[in-house]
RNA sequence: GCCGACGUAGCUCAAUCGGCAGAGCACCCGCCUUGUAAGCGGGCGGUUACGAGUUCGAUUCUCGUCGUCGGCUCCA
C-alpha cells in the first residue's frame, strides 16, 4: 500500500460533524482508489479546503505528516516537473491559457488551466508529444527567491497566480489555501521558457523526467480552489514514473482493475443492472447476484443470531414527526426525498434505520436487566446524492444496510465493543476478505454529551482494537458530534482501500428520544447507544465483492456452482440424472443442453468463472463417473459423482477460496 | 449540481461530405454428434435515448430533456 494514500483516510471520515447524525457506511467513497487515483491524491482537494476549525486543521496536519515521505522523495519531483514541463507545452500551444496550480498526485500530477478553448483528446496527444521534445532538452530547474513586487511584475498577464501571490503575501496560506505557520518566501521555478510561482522541489533538469516514463491521462472540469462557487478550470491529468517499465506496470494495473469493474462484471455475468426507467442510483439484482446476496444475508443474518442479536423489521417510510425529533429535518433534509401525503400528514422515505429501532425499544420500560438489547435488520434507505456522484453499486440513491443498534448500559460498553468488533471482523473474514485497517476517530471540539462518556466511550474502542491486534490510525478529534468511532477498511486484491464497516456512539439520539431504562437503583439513566453496520450497504459491499473476486466467487458464494457439459446428445440423459443427483446434495447445476459442441460449453462456463464444469462423454456414462474441469483450468477424470460431490461439499462448508 | 465526452439491434462496435442503418456475438431454425476456451448454414432483431428545429432529405447540423462515463463539488 502506497503511504501516501493514507491521507485521504482523513476524508472519509465525518467531514461535516457538524450536521452528522448518524452512521452512514455503505456510501462513502474510499473505494476505487485506483481508477480514482487522484481522490486520494495528497495536496490536491483536502488540503485546498481552507482549515475553518480545530478538526479540518488536524486532518490537514495529519495529511501532511504522511505527505513528507512522498514529498522527500524524486518521484514527487518527477511529477512535480512533469506538471510544469506539460504547463509550458499547454501555455506554447496555447498562448491564452492562464495557469493556476500544478501539483503532483498519487500515481501522477495534474495542472489546471483557465482556458476557452475546451482541451480535445487530440489536444492532449499534441501537450504530450511537445512535452517529449521539451525533457529532451535538459533544461535546467533554476529556482530564484523574489519579492512580493517583483512577482507581481513577472505574473501580471497570470491573475491566477496574483492571487497566490497576495495570499502568500498576506502570509496566511500557502496555493492550496491552507494556513501556515510562518510567513513563507516567495520563490519562482524556472526551465526552459517557462517560469511558475512554485516552492518546489524539482528534478535538476528536464532530462529527468523519462520521455517513455510519463502520460497525459485525461482531461476533467475542477473548479478553483476545489470551490464550486468559484470558475470551473480545465484540469489535465498525466501520470509520471521513474522509467519506463513503472509507467508499463501502473499502465497494465488500470487494466487489470478494468477488467474487475463491478458494472462490467455485473453485465457481463447477468448480476445487476440500472434501468433508466426505474431511476439512476436505483439497483435491479438479477438472479445470479440476487443468489449471491441471499447467500450472504442468510450467512450473516444466522450468525447475528448467533451471536446475541435479535431480528427486527421496519417500514420504508415514517411520519415528519420521527425526523423531527431525531433531527434529521434539521440537519439531514438536503438528502431526503420530498415528502408524500398522507391523509394531510407528511411521510418521509427514510434515509436511517435508526429512529425506527429506537421506537422499538423505547415500547417498553426497560430495566437494566433487559439490556443489552441488539437489533439488527437489512435496513432499505434512500437518501438524494446529486446526479453526478452516482457511480455503479457503490454510490446509489437507494440501498440496503446491514444495520444494528446496540442499546446499553455504561457497564456494559466495553464488552459490546469488543463484541461488535469481533463480530464485525469474524463475518468479513467469512467472506473471504482477510486485510484491515482500523480508524480510531476521537472527540471534537464541538460536540454533545458529557466528556466523561467520551472518554469512557473512546478508550473502549481503543481496547477493542488494540485487543484486536489491528493496525489502526488515530484520528484525533476526527469523531461526529454525537460521539466517537472505528471504521474499519478492507483492502482488496488489488490492494484498493474500501470502507465497509463502521462501530460509532451516539450520545445525541437517546437524549433526543428520551430513552431510558431503570436502574438497580430505581432510577431512569439514559443508556448507551451504538450504531454499527458490518458490510456497510448491500449493494456497495456487492461491487466490492465482484472486483475484489474479479467476479470468479468461491464455490459457496457462487451462483451456478457446476455446469454439466454433455458431448453429445446421448450423453443428456445421464447429464441429468448426475444434476439431479448433485441438486439433492444442495449444489446448484445447470445442465448445457444447447445443441453446441462441448469446447463451447467450456468457453461459455469459464466465461461465466462458473468453479466446476463436469463433462460427460461414453467414457463417464459408463463408467459412472464424472470428468471435472475446475475454473482454474485444471482437470480430473474418472471421478465417481459421490467424490466430486465431497469435493463441492467441503469447500462450501467451508467457504474456502480454493476450488 | 458543475465541466467535458458520449448515447446506433439484448451485448461489443461500424456507417465517407447530410443521401435506402451494417458486422460479430447472443437469440431462433436447420445440419453436424462432438473429449477440455468459439463447428457450419439460414433467419429474427432498429421510431439511431427522447422531444423540437434547420433541410428536398438528419444517425450525421442546432437547441432542449433524460441517461452513461471521466473528473470537480458533495457524501450526514
Amino acid at each position: 500500500m502506497n503511504p501516501i494514500l493514507a491521507p485521504c483516510s482523513g476524508e472519509n471520515f465525518c467531514l461535516r460533524q457538524e450536521v452528522a447524525m448518524t452512521p452512514h457506511t455503505g456510501q462513502r467513497h474510499g473505494g476505487r482508489l485506483l481508477q480514482r487515483a487522484d481522490a486520494a491524491s495528497p495536496g490536491s482537494q483536502k488540503p485546498i479546503k481552507a482549515a475553518t476549525n480545530l478538526q479540518s486543521r488536524k486532518e490537514a496536519r495529519m495529511s501532511q505528516q504522511v505527505q513528507e515521505k512522498y514529498e522527500e522523495s524524486h518521484l514527487y519531483k518527477i511529477r512535480h516537473s512533469a506538471a510544469h514541463v506539460m504547463a509550458q507545452a499547454v501555455v506554447e500551444l496555447f498562448p491564452e491559457a492562464k495557469y493556476t496550480i500544478g501539483p503532483p498526485v498519487e500515481n501522477g500530477f495534474y495542472y489546471d488551466f483557465d482556458l476557452s478553448h475546451h482541451l480535445t483528446p487530440e489536444d492532449l496527444e499534441a501537450i504530450e508529444k511537445r512535452m517529449r521534445q521539451i525533457v529532451q532538452g535538459k533544461h535546467e530547474f533554476k529556482k530564484t527567491v523574489i519579492s512580493a513586487e517583483e512577482a507581481k511584475k513577472i505574473f501580471a498577464n497570470q491573475p491566477y497566480k496574483l492571487e497566490l501571490i497576495e495570499g502568500l503575501e498576506k502570509g496566511g496560506f500557502d496555493e492550496y489555501g491552507n494556513p501556515l505557520d510562518e510567513k513563507p518566501e516567495i520563490s519562482i521555478y524556472q526551465h526552459d521558457t517557462f517560469t511558475d510561482l512554485c516552492r518546489g522541489p524539482h528534478v535538476e533538469n528536464t532530462k529527468e523526467i523519462k520521455q517513455d516514463a510519463f502520460k497525459l491521462m485525461s482531461v476533467a472540469g475542477a473548479y478553483w480552489r476545489g470551490d464550486e462557487k468559484n470558475k470551473m478550470l480545465q484540469r489535465i491529468y498525466g501520470t509520471a514514473w521513474e522509467k519506463a517499465e513503472d509507467l508499463k506496470q501502473y499502465l497494465w494495473k488500470l487494466e487489470e482493475a478494468k477488467k474487475r469493474d463491478h458494472r462490467r462484471l455485473g453485465k457481463e455475468l447477468d448480476l445487476f443492472s440500472v434501468s433508466e426507467d426505474v431511476g439512476p442510483g436505483l439497483i435491479l439484482w438479477h438472479p445470479k447476484g440476487a443468489m449471491i446476496r441471499v447467500l450472504v444475508e442468510d450467512f450473516s443474518r444466522n450468525a447475528h443470531l448467533q451471536g446475541g442479536y435479535e431480528w427486527v423489521f421496519s417500514p420504508h417510510i415514517g411520519r415528519a414527526h420521527l425526523w423531527q425529533t431525531s433531527g434529521h429535518l434539521d440537519f439531514y433534509k438536503e438528502s431526503m426525498y420530498s415528502p408524500m401525503d398522507i391523509e394531510g400528514e407528511d411521510y418521509y422515505a427514510k434515509p436511517m434505520n435508526c429512529p425506527f429501532h429506537i421506537q422499538i425499544f423505547k415500547h417498553h420500560t426497560r430495566s437494566y436487566r433487559d439490556l443489552p438489547r441488539r437489533y439488527a435488520e437489512y435496513g432499505t434507505v434512500y437518501r438524494y446524492e446529486r446526479s453526478g456522484v452516482l457511480h455503479g453499486l457503490t454510490r446509489v440513491r437507494g440501498f440496503t444496510q446491514d444495520d444494528a443498534h446496540i442499546f446499553c448500559r455504561p457497564d456494559q460498553v466495553e464488552a459490546e465493543i469488543s463484541r461488535a468488533l469481533e463480530f464485525s471482523l469474524y463475518v468479513l473474514r467469512s467472506m473471504g476478505l482477510t486485510d484491515f485497517k482500523a480508524y480510531l476517530s476521537t472527540k471534537p471540539e464541538k460536540s454533545v454529551g458529557d466528556p466523561a462518556k467520551w472518554e469512557k466511550a473512546t478508550e473502549a474502542l481503543r481496547r477493542a482494537i488494540e485487543a484486536h491486534n489491528l493496525p489502526y490510525e488515530l484520528d484525533e478529534g476526527g469523531g461526529a458530534f454525537y460521539g466517537p468511532k472505528i471504521d474499519l477498511k478492507v483492502m482488496d486484491a488489488l490492494d484498493r482501500e474500501w470502507q465497509l464497516s463502521t462501530i460509532q456512539f451516539d450520545f445525541n439520539l437517546p437524549e433526543r428520544f428520551g430513552l431510558e431504562y431503570i436502574g438497580e437503583d430505581g432510577q431512569a439513566h439514559q443508556p448507551y447507544m451504538v450504531h454499527r453496520a458490518l458490510l456497510g450497504s448491500m449493494e456497495r459491499f456487492f461491487g466490492v465483492l465482484i472486483e475484489h473476486f474479479g467476479g470468479a466467487f468461491p464455490v459457496w458464494m457462487a451462483p451456478v456452482q457446476v455446469v454439466v457439459i454433455p458431448i453429445a446428445d446421448r450423453h443428456l440423459e445421464y447429464a441429468r440424472a448426475v444434476a439431479d443427483n448433485l441438486r439433492a446434495a444442495g449444489l446448484r447445476v445447470e445442465v448445457d443442453e444447447r445443441p453446441e459442441r462441448m469446447n463451447a460449453k467450456i468457453r461459455d462456463a469459464q466465461n461465466q468463472k462458473v468453479p466446476y464444469m463436469l463433462v460427460l462423454g461414453d467414457h463417464e456414462m459408463n463408467a459412472g463417473q464424472v470428468s471435472v474441469r475446475v475454473r482454474d483450468g485444471s482437470q480430473q477424470n474418472n471421478i465417481p459423482s459421490g467424490e466430486f460431490i465431497a469435493r463441492a461439499k467441503d469447500r462450501i462448508a467451508r467457504r474456502a477460496a480454493e476450488l
